[in-house]
DNA sequence: GTCTATATCGTGATAGAC
DNA sequence: GTCTATCACGATATAGAC
């Protein structure tokens, strides 16, 4: 039954996903400019007005595709909600867990490299990492609000830097290293920011 | 004389300039692909077949666009020369010394904004990265090669990701933050990337 | 529900007048 | 050296047939 007729009966549904996951496949490789709604519709096996029928612009197009397929507030509650000095390394593993599955892989790329040169991604990115990072992260730590949120941003910048040159730049050997190596490296580092920098490291 | 006279006499080199800057301008505000060469044109006032008269397809005005005005090497020699113990330090005042200044600014921000969906100007990034950072600053340090390398971009990664948030995505606060004050919390933490790990942050 | 056809626009690039 | 005019192309988006 691989042949489908005009008019199929399942009533929709079936195309709708394919369109879904190609716009994220495609967002994800080339950023919101260079992704086509012609290239979306040809990599679902459909055509481009298809894609109008069921999303809309281009804009809610990538809205819908960019929506997380998973709870990550779930993922990030483990993350706050443990110990204090074992932050770090559940952010990093968190991080980096999100960042190696493909399926979370793609709207999270699309989103940082659509965010580069579009506004609207732009303040996507910006209210997930405020909403999403910063006030919990500031909240789980005894610190007042403004010092909280400047060291989970430099915390953040360290891994959204890796992630930058590992999985959009690829350069080397960072690109090919193991997780558990960059776990090992990463996860001090982080939890030193966490605990309001990394000074003690000189000994006094 | 504020009037120019067709077949103007001093020969060329004025316009030229100009759409140099607005290229520079351009490319940093929008990135690879949303620049136009129009928009360049008509930020520059003069007409868009001049740009091309001048600099050709549109890969080398970016090319032209992107050639740093500064001298990167003597300024990283200075960073990888002085005492080891130091080059945390200076390397983030370096960097947040190029992003500061609006003129050395642009033609980073172009390069950052377009690496992200444009694989020409990823190599760009990648090459100078591999070049003027990873080598030398690996080759600073007392240890196999590859082990430098992955010190160094963990080093990069974090202030690549400062420079995302601070400069591209604006999150508060740290995209206000003082210089002097990033310094003092970055400075210890790229150093400690340098010197092999936070590790030693614990006390023992 | 799905696709054909097309309207409308903006792009990069070129030829050639002045 | 500078600009007018235009080509060829691909984009988003829509109208409407089936």
């Amino acid at each position: 039954m691989t042949a489908r007729g005009p008019g199929r009966p399942t009533g929709g549904g079936d195309r709708r996903a394919d369109i879904l996951a190609a716009a994220r496949a495609e967002f994800a490789a080339n950023g919101f400019d260079r992704a086509t709604i012609r290239g979306i519709a040809r990599s679902a096996g459909v055509d481009a007005a298809l894609v109008h029928h069921y999303f809309g612009t281009k804009q809610e197009i990538f809205a819908a595709a960019v929506e997380f397929p998973f709870d990550i507030a779930t993922g990030l509650q483990t993350v706050f909600g443990g110990a204090p000095d074992g932050i770090g390394e559940r952010l990093v593993r968190f991080f980096l867990g999100v960042w190696e599955n493909p399926d979370s892989r793609r709207p999270v790329l699309a989103v940082l490299r659509s965010a580069m040169s579009q506004e609207q991604a732009a303040a996507m990115l910006r209210e997930f990492v405020t909403a999403a990072l910063l006030t919990p992260g500031a909240a789980s730590l005894d610190v007042p609000t403004e010092e909280g949120r400047l060291r989970m941003e430099l915390a953040v910048s360290q891994l959204m830097g890796v992630a930058v040159l590992r999985y959009v730049i690829g350069v080397q050997p960072l690109a090919s290293t193991t997780v558990e190596e960059l776990v090992t490296r990463l996860a001090p580092v982080v939890q030193a920011h966490f605990d309001g920098g990394c000074k003690g490291v000189a000994g006094g």
